[in-house]
DNA sequence: GTCATAAGATAACGATCGTGATCTAAATAT
DNA sequence: ATATTTAGATCACGATCGTTATCTTATGAC
């Protein structure tokens, strides 16, 4: 049958939502085009009207994901002035976050798979990726050269870092040690008028209430 | 028909290996319990009698993988004097090892399907790095209460960050951009001497002949 | 020499995999 | 009113998935 096209459109942000989800949760190999499917209250048959294979829908997914994360970015830096750096570190390195695997940043989420996918893939996810390190760069005081893009690149390999290796660990103390001592860390690199970690723990090592700003926009 | 005893411990080793690669170049979706044994020179048959499952094979690379890591930081160690960390995160940034994902490091490799995986291969991966971290801790300088754990969380996440970052990118241009700039970072948390990052760019930005010194002990 | 043991091969299980073909009915164009 | 499109469902394809059961045969103990 055929459906109004608010309709389609719907759908087709319905599949793109359940691949963004669906593969942060399980891997590309994790959850498959039926799965995929389902969660977006359809079947196999209308993926393929959307998309032309299931690594295109993974695709698509690492294109949006890299969206959210950009603006994210800027909200934060609209938001939060001069303090952005801190108020995005403590989200990103914050517990929600880290226990929100399928909603959280695709940085962490699907790099690795990334990294084993096809070159278009990779294509553009650094598209995507450099677009994020250009909006950090902007946000950092001035430095000479390039540092200013060697701390962005820094910062976001920390706070992908950060999640990755909390998330990997069994308990919930070791990750919240590991993301605080990240935390403290990414701070100093964003600040270099900081002599090397003289702003150590702002409060009490794992503070923060993890105030949960969401990723999605 | 049944085999010599060193046979057996052989096709074991052989499993093992096949695990450790296969899944670091797949994932743990990207291979099958056939594709493991066939690699490892026998059929899903023999693979059972030597793992009660597939995810036991998994942890098993999860623990073996975390080994190698931690033998190599002591051999960097050991080998290189104070000079240690600058050899380690030269070789571990380096192009050999980006380019080595079926042969490099695990944490990089494995850690975000370890975060999908079961509570048991987390807890092993986590007693696993937490080794790793106090051999990083030990070779760090001297430092107030936790600052130097702090430290080696830190210098750890960087290193899986950095390299997670540069093999998704498409292009050996922004990998090498983004191993060049964790490569100063490291070393600017490893030497907390340094005044933020005076130490910048040892030789010329991407420099370091990429020594190529094997993860495998 | 006989016999229990066990490494490994073979084969099969139902389930799911990614994908293409066919069908259906509702929306649009004429 | 009729014809054309098309979103989505349905079904089937061969392949592979993880796992178990059965078979084969070289080994080590007696």
């Amino acid at each position: 049958m055929r459906y109004k096209p608010e309709q389609k459109k719907q759908t087709a942000t319905n599949i793109l939502a359940a691949a963004e989800r669906g593969f942060r949760l399980g891997g590309y190999g994790g959850i498959g085009v039926d799965g995929l499917a389902q969660e977006a209250g359809v079947t196999s048959g209308a993926f393929y009207k959307h998309f032309p294979s299931k690594v295109a829908a993974f695709d698509a997914a690492v294109v949006a994901g890299m969206q959210h994360y950009e603006r994210n970015i800027e909200n934060f830096q609209s938001e939060s002035g001069d303090a952005w750096l801190i108020a995005l570190t403590d989200y990103y390195l914050g517990r929600s976050h880290r226990e929100d695997i399928g909603g959280g940043c695709v940085v962490p989420g699907l790099s690795g798979e990334v990294a084993r996918s096809t070159e278009e893939v990779r294509r553009d996810y650094q598209q995507g990726i450099e677009r994020v390190a250009d909006k950090v760069e902007a946000g950092l005081p001035a430095a000479d050269g390039d540092e200013r893009r060697r701390r962005a690149w820094t910062i976001l390999a920390m706070l992908a870092g950060g999640v990755i290796l909390s998330r990997a660990v069994q308990d919930e103390a070791a990750a919240d040690e590991i993301s605080s001592a990240l935390r403290d860390a990414v701070l100093v690199i964003g600040d270099p008028a900081t002599k090397s970690h003289d702003n150590r723990r702002r409060k009490s090592g794992s503070r923060s209430p993890d105030k949960d700003r969401s990723l999605k926009s």
